[in-house]
Order: structure tokens, then sequence, then C-alpha cells
DNA sequence: GATTCGATCGGAGGGATAGTTA
DNA sequence: TCTAACTATCCCTCCGATCGAA
């Protein structure tokens, strides 16, 4: 067991989620933070600074025994998302702050036309017809979204294949599309 | 501030979601939780037990400083909702949490040939045309979902004056659906 | 011919607005 | 008849399967 401190407020507001009498604040907060990566999809569409080529050098990959991936995947959140486009988008999030520099490499990946990522909306735009852009949140990218399921899981294979993920990781990834 | 014991897991999940050097955990949780409340919108719609009469009876309301549709006004939830349903069905789900049996009975209220709330969608859905029922989530209760923003803000300004909020609170919830 | 890619268009959900009733 | 309250049609947006093009 650990012990933190919380402000009072945040307390409160736990404490008045409590469905069963008993519960701890483990079970509360579990509860309360299963379903939460969901939410900045609807959010304000918070775009990251945009990046220079300078700035991806400096920017160290995540370093952790489990890869953000990883924890998005085994977290089942991508499964309380019931649209597509929203998993994979949760998909994209969590691959760029897995490797910022890497992602930005990979995203250069495209269709016949069609541009997929940039960090330009128009750029986008320009490259098809009806591409509809949509940002991937917290991140300073752009992507087309105006595609199948399959076209989406694709996207994520080329993306993580570019990335250096191995096989089985990108297997599950795109099975979750 | 208030100390709360956490289980090892979540003590280093939350951790590993610092964004910002020297972020507390109160900073980091209120992130999390921010939008958390998003979620249960779009997970399978799981329905409470139906009420009897009698059990309705023998279910105390939530006693605290604080009430649970308070919290959630406070919490910015609502805000982080863009469609105005989707704050209607958290207003609602708030409402009965803090007095199910309140709650049950200002269910009550209708309109000149509509009703409002059900345990069965079907009674719902048999008093107009296109009604469009759906659950109110983690309650036994249904709604009807045809309708524009001003009636559902009416709906739930009817629903708490029933259930004796105080105009104040009323005013507050009407304002954010 | 087979495969990959593009983007049209059908379907569903939300809710403003037009229509109805008291 | 005029208005206020209520209903539900219908438009708009978003998603993504399907079909056409390369």
């Amino acid at each position: 067991m650990k012990t933190i401190e919380l402000d009072d407020d945040l307390y409160f507001y736990i404490a008045s989620q409590t469905r069963h009498i008993g519960e701890s604040a483990s079970d509360i907060l579990r509860r309360l933070l299963e379903q939460s990566a969901h939410a900045k999809l609807n959010a304000a569409p918070r775009q990251a600074e945009p990046l220079t080529p300078a700035t991806v050098q400096t920017m160290a990959p995540v370093t952790q025994d489990k890869s953000g991936i990883q924890a998005l995947l085994a977290s089942g959140a991508l499964q309380q998302e019931e649209k597509s486009i929203n998993r994979f988008m949760l998909l994209l999030g969590a691959l760029y702050r897995d490797d910022p520099a890497k992602f930005t490499q990979a995203t250069e990946i495209k269709g016949r036309k069609r541009v997929y990522f940039s960090q330009d909306p128009e750029a986008l735009r320009a490259s098809g017809s009806t591409t509809k852009p949509k940002p991937v949140p917290d991140t300073p990218f752009w992507v087309i979204t105006n595609t199948n399921t399959s076209r989406k899981q694709n996207m994520v294979a080329q993306l993580m294949a570019s990335m250096g993920y191995d096989e089985a990781l990108i297997a599950e990834a795109c099975g979750t599309v």
C-alpha cells in the first residue's frame, strides 16, 4: 500500500463516487480511471506544439518497462470505444507519445495520392477530394479520416512497422482498431 | 489536504501519468478524472436492477456535505461533453444516485401525450410516435430522447423541482444541459 | 485478374425548427 | 384568434462500408 496526499475537494469528489459500502479508494479510482482515456477524443482538440526537425532530434523516446501502446492495449480502454475512429486516434496518440521522433519519421507513409499524416491539415485536404482531416489529440499531427476500417488498420500497421515495433504487437494493435 | 491509501499498482499507474516534473498527485488525478465521467455513456448500457416500490422505500438517499449533482457540476465533467444529450444523461444519473426514491417519485412528470421516464422502454415508445427511448446509464430508468435542448432543460428542471432541490442548483444544472 | 487505394454515398444519431394542440 | 407548451419531422453531421478507379 502506498499513501498519497490529495486536495480536499478532490478527496470529497472521489468519496462522493462511492458505489458500494466499504469500497476502498483504490476500488473507486479504478472504476473512475478505467475508462478515462476516452474523453480526450471529445474534448476540444488540443494541438501540441508544431515540431521542427531540430526539436524532434532532442526528444527522447519514452523509456519504461512497458510502452504506452502496450499499456493502452492492456488497459481495455480501446474496448470502451464504439467507433473505430476513436480507437484509431487513441492508438496514434499512444504511438506518438512513445517516441515522437520515430513517429514523426514514420509519418511519411502515404497512399497512392493521399497524404495520410501532416502537421498541416491543408496539406491533407489538398492531397485528395474528401480526406476529412482530423487532429490526433495531444499531438501536432493531423490524419485523414475518410477511410474504411481496414485502411485504418493498415495505416497503423505501416506506421508501427516503420517505428520498429514487432509483429505481434502490430497485429494486436491492428486487431483492436 | 487529505491522505488516502492506494494499492501499489494503482499508485505506480498514476505516477506513470505524470506529464510535468513536480506535478502533485492531485494534479495528475484531476487530469485523469476530469474527463472520466464520459466513458459510461458509450459503454454497453448497463441497466440497474428494476426497482419495485418496496425496494425504493428502503434505499437511503446519499447523505454527505456535497450532493452528487453538486460534485458533478463542480467537476467540469459536463463541459467535456459535446452533445447535450450526454450532459443530460450524466445529470440524470447523478440525480438518481443522490436519492433513488425521490427520483423514482419525480419520474412521473410527463408531457401532453408523451411519457418522459419509465423502467420499460415500451411504455415510452407507446406514448408517442418517435420518442427514441434510451437507458439512463447505471439506472433502471429509460428516458425519451427525441427532444430539443430546451425540453431537456425543462425535464431536468421539473425533475429537480419535484425532488426538492433549490432554485439556484436547478438553474445551474439546466444551464449546463 | 488480382490487389490496393480513393471517395461516394447510405445509415445513424442529435437536435433545431416547423407544426400541432390546448 | 393569439399564445404558450409540447411533439416529431426533418436537416445536418459524422462514420465507414461499398463500390469504382488505378
